[in-house]
DNA sequence: TCTGGGGTCCTAGGACCC
DNA sequence: TCTGGGGTCCTAGGACCC
């Protein structure tokens, strides 16, 4: 029996979870930035609607976002976090396999389903009913399709926020009308090349000849052609695989110059990554640090540079992350520079269970001594963060970061719940 | 003045081994 | 004069995603 697939998405996320809790700017302008107020991350249908593109830098459109009296918003992780698991709690209802493929988008197995387009309609309402944020539906036989469906889904309001593309006719229609940049996996290098060799819509990658995709490009893409041709390549993953990679880094609202500062932001980095690399219950034996200036500085020479260490043995340690750190920053460090961002990088982990230690070695783990404090650590830092820290840690959040326009965080502090008169 | 952050996968090329 | 071939592992970089 064939597969089909539900793609799932929310509706301009971040905007939806803000006006969830004001109900007064349902037809205002919103935009939500990114990190830093830099970027505009998320608008509404009215922003769109003017024409103000995604990534685009606040500064550049201030005086529309002025004159059009749009609403704007820093982002407020913890919020939209929190309203996600709600969602996706909901969705499970739906469907035996659901996999969350980011925070707003999950996709559901709905093979066997007798009539998708009333079950779509279904997942729908009760979203709206029981969160209150608006979704679009995508179902197909593949993944790529159903994303293609879902693209439909939001872009035709006649479709009602489902489209079923189950019939390989309709497939061929709405191939015909996409752009070959919609298709997911195909990026602006890869829209550029392919516009170059005429492929234009979707339907022309479609039709191409699969190893001439293999050969020219990559077997991503190749994966790509077989599943707009209703052959799935990817399947749903049923449960989340364990982290590769952790990465904690933030551009600065304003420039560091001095050593102690960028120290101190690189050990609260360092410390949040391990933080993060303990609550995944993996160890990492390999630190990478990196401090840039900004590409866009004009008022100072440019410095970029990153330094990559391997600690003795794989280490969830705080303080063993953290020394690495500042020894990686200090082989790197240069004075008179305007450092615009830095970062740290946890790599290579495994399980502590598949650590094979060296002799004479003593385990850094969950039932070791260290491992006990660090357990201490993450239980006094667990409900908001920065109680405890070590030395170099700043101990004040954020204190680098500007964030003019937070909304509070309605749902998960007891503070910020909203009263009902 | 002001330009995000956190991920994944694949590939090519060099180092190294026998 | 003559200087292999095949395999693996690692890394950096490039592409993509949201």
């Amino acid at each position: 029996m064939t597969s089909t697939f539900a793609l799932v998405d929310c509706n301009n996320f971040y905007v939806s979870c803000e006006r969830l809790f004001r109900p007064d700017l349902k037809n205002v302008p919103i935009v939500v930035l990114s990190n830093n107020d830099g970027c505009i991350v998320a608008r509404s249908q009215e922003v769109k609607a003017l024409g103000i593109k995604m990534g685009t830098p606040l500064f550049k459109v201030k005086n529309e976002i002025v004159k059009h009296g749009v609403e704007v918003f820093s982002s407020n992780y913890t919020l939209y976090g929190d309203i996600s698991a709600r969602v996706m709690q909901t969705l499970e209802q739906f469907s035996p396999h659901v996999e969350v493929y980011s925070i707003d988008e999950a996709f559901l197995d709905l093979s066997g389903i007798n009539r998708p387009v009333a079950h779509g309609q279904n997942i729908r309402s009760t979203v709206m009913q029981h969160i209150g944020v608006p979704v679009c539906v995508g179902i197909a036989p593949t993944k790529t399709l159903a994303k293609l469906a879902n693209f439909a889904a939001k872009k035709f309001t006649a479709t009602q926020g489902v489209v079923d593309l189950t019939d390989s006719q309709r497939q061929k229609n709405l191939m015909n009308i996409t752009p070959v940049s919609e298709i997911w996996g195909v990026g602006r290098k890869l829209t550029k090349k392919l516009q170059a060799l005429g492929i234009e819509t979707a339907l022309h990658l479609a039709q191409a000849d699969r190893r001439f995709v293999r050969q020219r490009f990559s077997v991503v893409l190749e994966r790509t052609v077989c599943e707009l041709n209703g052959e799935s390549c990817l399947d749903l993953e049923k449960s989340p695989q364990p982290r590769q990679q952790i990465v904690c880094s933030r551009s600065f609202g304003d420039k560091l110059t001095q050593y102690g500062d960028l120290k101190q932001t690189v050990c609260e980095f360092a410390a949040r990554a391990a933080e993060k690399l303990r609550s995944e219950r993996q160890l990492a034996l390999v630190v990478n640090v990196f401090i840039r200036t900004s590409p866009f500085d004009k008022a100072g020479p440019h410095y970029a540079n990153a330094a990559t260490g391997t600690l003795p043995v794989p280490s969830s340690d705080t303080r063993q992350i953290v020394d690495m750190c500042v020894r990686l920053l200090n082989t790197i460090w240069q004075e008179d520079y305007r450092y615009a961002k830095a970062g740290v990088i946890l790599t290579d982990f495994c399980f502590p269970e598949d650590v094979q230690f060296e002799l004479f070695e003593q385990p850094v783990g969950a039932a070791t001594h260290e491992g006990a404090l660090m357990r201490a650590v993450d239980a006094i830092n667990h409900k908001g963060r920065g109680k405890v820290w070590f030395g170099g840690q700043r101990p004040r959040k954020d204190w680098y970061m500007k964030q003019a326009n937070l909304s509070p965080a309605y749902t998960t502090q007891w503070d910020n719940i909203p009263l009902v008169k």
